[in-house]
DNA sequence: AGTCAAATATGATGATCGTCATCTAAATCA
DNA sequence: TGATTTAGATGACGATCATCATATTTGACT
């Protein structure tokens, strides 16, 4: 059955943000594109119409879960200009930032590994948003000079991701806690 | 055929280092039970007289591999009594630490979001030797008080396993190398 | 030496995967 | 309005997967 253009715009968007969700939660190889198509409300048949592999398809959706969350820090960062630093490590570190958890959380921390181990599409995507990003905390952060600005808002960006990887592996709720804790007071100042 | 007690033994820890291995690489999705085996130089069948599943070597695979990083960090402390934290840091940032790339690196960095995903017994596993490895990493750092030493050891080994990621992740090769000096240069050393 | 048990090999199972061919119905356009 | 295009549905393909059944060979024990 046909639907019309404005309505194929919005399934092809649907099952990247569908497909953006599924793989944060269960990685690129753990979610097949049949599924994606259902939980879009979709048969498998339309897929290879929207995109040309699979590969294409975790592109997109890479692409499209860092556009989200570079929005986000943009908003923060408008938000709250004196202490931009802070509201976003929080937000970052509060795990569920919009109440569905892993799912909807930073694609840096929830598919990293997964992409380095993908090729050209996937990691260049991957890239352009962590460095958007970045541009992001660098003006959030306080240094002596531009060149140290960038360096601590490297580290701040490592700490966050791997404080996140970290809580999120661990089995033991009270060790996982306390990474996010301690994440959130050494990252989230003007200090470290 | 039939091999001797000890000739299985070394089978059955030699199919567990080649997963290891092999999951670093392309992830516990991302490789079977068959290749493992083969590359184990024996053929499929053999496997479920070893494991009760794929989880379970999974699970085997995570404990032997973060025990492999136990034993470096351990030996590192040894060997640098004054500066631990300065060559664990370096070994751990310098990648191929013996020659063979992400396959021989840290689990936490390779694999910490594809634990996250799975169950019981291999989440359990990793958090034991994470529990460990921050062990070494306390003892290696200065601070005030006890607490405070914890916290920067926590601070730290979120910040490394960051930076690893993050820098493997990321298609520049220039951005990379930055990520990985700064994340050397900020966490290897006893101030933030 | 002879029996038993165990380690591995061979082969098959059903499920799932990415991808493609074909069909259908409705949107688009002349 | 009629012709044409196209989004999506149905169904199938070969490949790969985890797992199991069975056979074989040989170490281990009596």
């Amino acid at each position: 059955m046909r639907v019309s253009r404005e309505q194929a715009a919005e399934n092809r968007t649907r099952i990247i943000d569908i497909a953006g969700q599924q793989f944060r939660e269960k990685g690129f190889d753990g979610i097949g594109v049949a599924d994606v198509m259902k939980s879009a409300g979709l048969t498998h048949g339309g897929f290879y119409g929207h995109f040309e592999s699979k590969e294409d398809l975790i592109a997109e959706a890479c692409a499209a879960a860092m556009a989200v969350s570079v929005r986000r820090w943009t908003s923060l960062a408008q938000e709250f200009p004196d202490d931009t630093l802070a509201a976003i490590t929080k937000s970052y570190l509060s795990g569920d930032s919009h109440g569905e958890g892993k799912m909807s959380g930073c694609m840096m921390a929830a598919l990293a590994p997964d992409v380095a181990r993908r090729g050209g599409a996937v990691r260049s995507r991957f890239t352009e948003g962590t460095k958007s990003l970045l541009g992001i905390l660098v003006n959030a952060v306080t240094a002596r000079s531009k060149a140290r600005q960038r360096e601590k808002a490297i580290a701040i960006m490592a700490g966050l991701v791997g404080t996140v990887v970290l809580s999120r592996a661990v089995d033991d709720p009270e060790f996982s806690a306390e990474i996010k804790r301690v994440g959130q007071q050494v990252f989230g100042e003007q200090e470290g």
